[in-house]
DNA sequence: AGATAGTGTTGCGTATTATGCAACATGTTG
DNA sequence: CAACATGTTGCATAATACGCAACACTATCT
């Protein structure tokens, strides 16, 4: 179904592009003359899964999207369901607690909680961070085979800092570290002087993975350790998973 | 582009079905055969737009229409800025405020914000109602000509309760005392018991219309007037006009 | 168990349709 | 005002989406 992929991908480019798309530029990103993009863009939006700003021509997201995405929470309960023990959690660790899941080789921000601390890491939901650079998108790896991780980054992606992992090889060796033990760091290998950690729960269910992560800047730990928030993280993930019945937090 | 208005069409009914597709329903929809369905639907969850439940083989809405929704809403940015004052409102009058765009025939929710009284109308983000019958969607429909209404409703939508306008005269005489009064009113017109207000915002830069409601049980004011609330959101809709540059609420 | 019906997913030939090319319309810039 | 960039239409052709089967799988009967 080639013409319905060009479509998607087309909205996947307005989501890349910050939420305005244009005609050219959409053709030359599906390798299409502008009378086939404009044709796609105009059926898209004649459904209300875009909109044509009237001013500009430029295309955004529609009253549709916000309608698919407001069945797609309702579905995914987990996400509902995690929002008020996040709030706790950013409470009892003053940090930055987020929501993510999956997509590809990169993390969807879908949930954040904001900590009390002054100066704080913050997401977005709808944001997106490379999955071998972030603590939660190690998490969520982590979930996965060595085999499909290894399918997932057989094009290699760039570094974000110094500290992001350099090669699949070193990837795979923070996976399994990750495994080991129960959770993920990302030291700076995202943004210099933010530390994260995380860690995935699994909805057999729904066949659905999400993950939790605590984002804090390094300096606030400049003479004490961070252990505090990671026994945080950790009786959190005890807690939420049990109550989800994720076995691998049951014990 | 046909087949892209078939995959719009398909999604439209997701959200109609309550979140979740199965293949023959969309095939009996869109009067395609099995397998052209289910090879519409792959397509789509190829790309993150929908996804497939593992279990049920049913397809959800997927993580690509949540970053559509992000991006719709920080592109339409009148609905940032009127969240805290929303929420003022619901404080200040104690009942739900609730804001909304008009989508052909229908309203659909984008932002809501509680108030403290214990019975409270209920609205959720993505819910749509019709236009005809909410006084949010009067008065989104009292911004546009006549002719534009009278061919929105050339089709006459059931009533959903005894009150509801019955025909296109009378929804046409309702809109044009919304447009003296400023603001509109839904008396039982959707739900018994409960009465709305509503009054309607202009972006002339973006092209887009929105409009802010307040909903309340009919109870709460048996022995007194609701004058007070009327008049919180004529002072509201003063205030937030006036910031967002919208004539015809600057005196 | 076996039979039956319902579901979703492939292979294949044909008919639908999406595409590129051009021309036109409409801003935008120098 | 010319020169340019961008978005939208008409038309002939090449691409592809479609229906028809057949298959795999599950659930529900007798």
């Amino acid at each position: 179904m080639k013409s319905i992929e060009k479509a998607v991908s087309a909205l996947q480019l307005l989501v890349d592009s910050g939420g305005e798309l244009r005609v050219g530029d959409t053709s030359r990103h599906l390798k299409v003359t502008r009378s086939s993009a404009s044709r796609l863009l105009a059926s898209l939006a004649g459904g209300g899964l875009l909109e044509q700003d009237p001013a500009t021509q430029r295309y955004r997201a529609g009253i549709l999207a916000v309608q698919l995405a407001a069945s797609f929470h309702r579905n995914f309960d987990l996400v509902e369901q995690a929002q008020k023990e996040m709030e706790e959690l950013a409470r009892k660790t003053e940090h930055t607690v987020w929501l993510g899941v999956l997509s590809g080789a990169e993390v969807v921000v879908l949930k954040t909680a904001r900590g009390s601390q002054p100066i704080q890491f913050t997401v977005e939901p709808g944001h997106r961070l490379p999955a071998h650079a972030a603590a939660m998108g190690k998490a969520l790896l982590a979930v996965k085979s060595d085999a499909e991780i290894k399918n997932l980054f057989a094009t290699p992606a760039e570094p974000a800092t110094k500290r992001t992992v350099a090669s699949v090889d070193d990837l795979m060796r923070e996976i399994a570290m990750s495994r080991l033990r129960g959770y993920s760091v990302s030291n700076q290998e995202l943004f210099e002087g933010v530390k994260s950690i995380s860690v995935a729960f699994e909805d057999q269910h729904k066949g659905m993975n999400i993950a939790i992560s605590v984002s804090y800047p390094l300096f606030a730990f400049e003479s004490a350790s961070d252990q505090p928030v990671v026994d945080a993280l950790l009786l959190f993930a005890h807690d939420f998973g049990t109550r989800i019945g994720d076995k691998r937090w049951i014990k």
